[in-house]
DNA sequence: CGGCATCCTCTTTGATACTG
DNA sequence: CAGTATCAAAGAGGATGCCG
């Protein structure tokens, strides 16, 4: 991207970060860790793969991400974000927190991953039980699954299903969205089509009070 | 711009406000408010006209600003941001926030208006003596004056000259940007070209304590 | 298979000129 | 003042090819 020649803080951060595709990639790689190239062109469905390779030069030129050689049995190069890329995570917080009412319809034809659940989750689902025992919820909505899991006051997360977790659900994206973040009455969204097994309570351990 | 057809909350804003110049029109307007086209295009040097059109035409279409007729004496359209639109604030601040030591460098090509102080201004600098007479600064940088006012424990701003000035400064963006926000020594930025009239000592007034 | 590079087409941008 | 019109250059998207 051509910079804008403007001595401004945001307009210099556009110029490393403003092009299309950039801050979806710092978001697999906040999100899923040191990743393959394949595996983040996954998290990145429509994504051209010359540009991709395009991005991940000028993201590693400008030292917000690093690409490393990792020793068999990965035998290939990891793609991960410095310190510096990963203190853009509160620029994609506020990104998602203005973004999220743009997800109470439908969306269709939208790619989904359940990975992507996991940054806003980080950030708004708390344990609100900090003595209850430990339990864990598994996610299931598109490509991997999600497991959270709230134990001693706060929450943790991992791509991937859960050993035996104790309430897992399944259904579409929305649906998930709103009933994880308490913004839909669990029943109703049974009733349009939510899946689960287990005990549904636990739910309300992690909802945002709000 | 196409939209990214992802399901995911920092997508949908990107599909909104990622494209060039989008969320370096809504940086102007949360600025220096309801503006004029032709105000609004000084504040965005690089700027073709005809993509400042563009972007105004589709960020209004998304409800992110809007377009009203003022009566004489102004007698033209105005542009300003609508409710939501001003929620883009958080998203702005913290990518400047970001983008702060991008501007480390002098940058000695770029473009520069004094307003785009105000922003980081706003949220960096506290009145720290709420009990003190009020104080007036005038920066002088490019293109309009910035004028910061201190009084009774918090800080207001408005583009133009102040009136008497307890302090006015002028000098590269450099050199005022690191003086106001007390990461240079004044009197090492007066050897390096700063200049003032007036009482240097109500900057401490303002500077943040960190 | 993983990690790109090439080629081609289509869209977006940038620069400038012009108009009601 | 507030744009539209035009055109060249850059960038994005899609398919495919190459090489360890």
């Amino acid at each position: 991207m051509r910079s804008y020649g403007q001595f401004c803080a945001m307009a210099k951060a556009l110029d490393l970060v403003g092009d299309r595709w950039s801050l979806l990639i710092v978001r697999e790689l906040l999100i899923r860790g040191p990743l393959r190239y394949t595996d983040l062109r996954q998290g990145l469905p429509g994504i051209a793969t010359n540009l991709l390779a395009q991005r991940l030069e000028g993201l590693e030129k400008t030292g917000i991400l690093r690409r490393e050689y990792a020793p068999p049995p990965i035998a290939t190069t990891l793609i991960d974000l410095t310190a510096r890329g990963k203190e853009l995570e509160s620029v994609l917080f506020e990104l998602g927190k203005w973004g999220a009412p743009l997800l109470a319809k439908p969306g269709n034809h939208d790619a989904f991953c359940g990975h992507w659940l996991a940054l806003p989750a980080k950030h708004l689902l708390h344990d609100q039980t900090p003595d209850g025992p430990p339990v864990t919820l598994e996610i299931r909505s598109g490509g991997e699954p999600l497991s959270i899991e709230a134990a001693g006051g706060s929450v943790h997360f991992r791509i991937g299903p859960a050993k035996n977790p104790d309430l897992a659900l399944s259904g579409t994206p929305l649906l998930m969205l709103g009933v994880l973040m308490g913004k839909r009455e669990f029943a109703s969204a049974c009733k349009e089509g939510l899946k689960y097994e287990g005990d549904p309570n636990i739910l309300r351990r992690l909802q945002p009070t709000a």
